[in-house]
DNA sequence: CTGGGGAAGGGGCCC
DNA sequence: CGGGCCCCTTCCCCA
């Protein structure tokens, strides 16, 4: 069951997003972590993403932003309440506390992304940031005149709801960063189970064997291999396996061909 | 090559 | 509405 329905690709994903990002960021040095500081993800973010935002510039031809806004909401810090280490992510990115205009806007940052909303502005964090007036309607190409769609202007990713541009837009400006080795995330949760690699607490205990699991659904892929029966089967040869990845993988490497 | 583990990303749901 | 959690999925690596 497909969860990525609200939302459209069309570029890079995220791995590949990440492997261009570490490809470019070769010359980074033993100071790496400060690369993926939150404080310096936007700006850092657009170096790298050069080519994108380029690509997304064309969505700002006619106006600076485009898209159909839904009830401008006023944003609380982005987030990370509960991690310490974020907390300095969570300073640094309080600038969104402002209150917000009361009719939707578009929202045009200082290095020319765009936002439907101050909120997701904020999320963004650019410190001079501008309200723009919307001065025509959303000239998007896809289905922005039967409902709202929300952009980011960083990768082009389209999202229904203002929430999940919020959430996504996280996956940019990374603010939870590990206390330990500076590796930044997306959300708080994602940096505790990060945070377990360091610590090697591996809370999700098979109940079939000796193995534990830092991450539950890695108990439960686990879980599968005790399985006589395998959840994933192949159309074409009815052979089954644990997990969709491998199916997948089988797939792909020839069995099905025609799927 | 295949299967499994580890790590991580992201959307949805619930509070 | 936002945060936290759940679940699914993907990718990488290794045996």
């Amino acid at each position: 069951m497909p969860r990525s329905f609200l939302i459209r690709k069309y570029c890079f994903s995220k791995k590949q997003w990440k492997r261009q990002l570490e490809s470019q960021a070769a010359f980074v040095p033993e100071s790496f972590p400060e690369a993926e500081l939150p404080a310096q993800s936007h700006g850092s973010a657009l170096t790298h993403r050069a080519p994108v935002l380029l690509i997304s510039s064309l969505y700002s031809l006619p106006a600076p932003l485009s898209p159909v806004s839904l009830s401008p909401s006023p944003r609380g810090p982005m987030d990370l309440s509960s991690s310490p280490s974020c907390s300095s992510a969570e300073d640094e990115e309080d600038g969104g506390r402002t209150s917000d205009p009361p009719s939707p806007e578009a929202i045009q940052s200082a290095c020319s992304e765009s936002y439907c909303g101050l909120s997701a502005l904020s999320c963004h964090q650019l410190p001079s940031a501008r309200v723009l007036p919307q001065q025509q309607t959303p000239s998007l190409p896809s289905d922005a005149s039967t409902r709202p769609v929300f952009h980011c202007k960083d990768c082009l990713k389209e999202y229904t709801s203002l929430g999940a541009l919020k959430m996504h837009i996280r996956s940019h400006t990374l603010p939870c960063v590990c206390p330990t080795c500076g590796k930044a995330f997306s959300r708080p949760w994602l940096l505790r189970g990060h945070i377990r690699t360091h610590t090697g607490e591996r809370p999700f205990a098979c109940q079939h064997c000796s193995r534990a699991f830092a991450d539950r659904s890695n108990l439960r892929a686990h879980m599968q291999t005790h399985s006589e029966v395998k959840k994933y089967q192949c159309g074409s040869c009815s052979r089954t396996f644990s997990r969709m990845s491998l199916l997948n993988k089988h797939s792909s490497s020839g069995c099905c061909p025609a799927s």
